[in-house]
DNA sequence: CGAAAATTTGACATGACTCAACTGGAGTGG
DNA sequence: CCACTCCAGTTGAGTCATGTCAAATTTTCG
């Protein structure tokens, strides 16, 4: 298995002895998808919390009217899981499809039981990682209360220009909570206003 | 100092044992402020995670418009922070303050640091806490993307009915993201309709 | 090249906002 | 205990940002 970008992750927060490596190692999985696949389907429950080596997911939630809305995208050295689903054992509420042919490594929710008791300096690593990600999350949702469109656009690609090239606009659009038709638009007047 | 509802919560994820208690004892502070009062300013760094042991917080940016956006509301045994700014001591992006008058139990950055290094398990308990947080930050972001504001507020209303008893009308459409007249304007059709 | 997918464009619809006026408590003080 | 003020909530008229739907155009890719 080809962890290093993983475990490179993981040594900028934390030490881990060799012996520790190796147990940490045995408990992770490789796994390879094709594009268009699901690591995770609406309804089931998420047993794995994934990072992504090589590739790129999206997580997105369907509502009652089959209309998709666009959680996060996660490219490489990133993590994707439904969190609540996966701590709570319940039936997620999002899906998630890869974008493209996507390498991920993924831990258990039984494995990372196990590793947090063998190796407690675990458990510094996914605190940190999920404060960051609450931090995200917490940022996004006051952008959506505060920002017109447009803003919330511009923010997007200055904040993420890396995504941009590699996702369609339409998605992007789903990802920022217009329609594709609304995206258009806005483009096009920034455009002839600059 | 009245750390027993703090305690308690700690205790239903981890065990301490009393040494341990009376380590994190000494490492926190307990606070009154009254109603009005500034928890934290937009602008300062967040430098404590705040425990609500009776009282009322509400967490609010305010955008470039004057405008207020309220990001959640703090009752008992809730925390309030920005965590963006307490993790990287940047200025935050959020005001905290009083609704009524309010007791805390603030533990500082320094200190936090000091407890997960003298007391590991702790790291646990915050790991497990910010877990739930983020979850319920997506599960908002879901929400904000997928529903109408008549759904959301019936949402919040069943979600946190104790809430709405304790809190202003417009502060709860300033939390959904929706006008003061405009959630006047749902309720009166609500209860037309039923 | 041809078909499917993504994007653009236009006409029209609507959910939610703004602003201003009004109502109805809940103090407060004379 | 009345008059006054203040604040939250309501209501209405007009407006605006964004959505819907359908057609046209462009891009992608087998």
């Amino acid at each position: 298995m080809n962890t290093k970008t993983f475990l490179t992750s993981i040594n900028q927060h934390i030490e881990l002895t060799s012996n520790e490596h190796k147990i940490l190692i045995e408990n992770l999985t490789s796994r390879n998808y094709l594009k268009g696949q699901f690591v995770l389907q609406q309804g089931d429950i998420c047993k794995n919390e994934t990072f992504v080596v090589k590739g790129c997911l999206k997580t997105f939630h369907v509502d009652e009217e089959g209309q998709e809305h666009i959680i996060r995208f996660s490219l490489e050295n990133w993590w994707a899981s439904d969190i609540g689903s996966f701590i709570t054992k319940t039936p997620a509420n999002s899906n998630i499809q890869c974008l493209e042919n996507t390498k991920v490594i993924q831990i258990s929710f039984e494995n990372i039981q196990k590793l947090y008791t063998l190796i407690p300096k675990l458990e510094r690593f996914f605190r940190i990682r999920i404060e960051k990600g609450f931090a995200a999350s917490e940022g996004r949702i006051i952008r959506n209360l505060s920002l017109t469109a447009t803003e919330k656009y511009l923010g997007f690609r200055k904040r993420y220009p890396q995504i941009e090239q590699r996702i369609p606009q339409y998605m992007i659009a789903s990802y920022l909570g217009i329609t594709k038709e609304f995206l258009s638009k806005l483009r096009s007047q920034l455009i002839s206003n600059q």
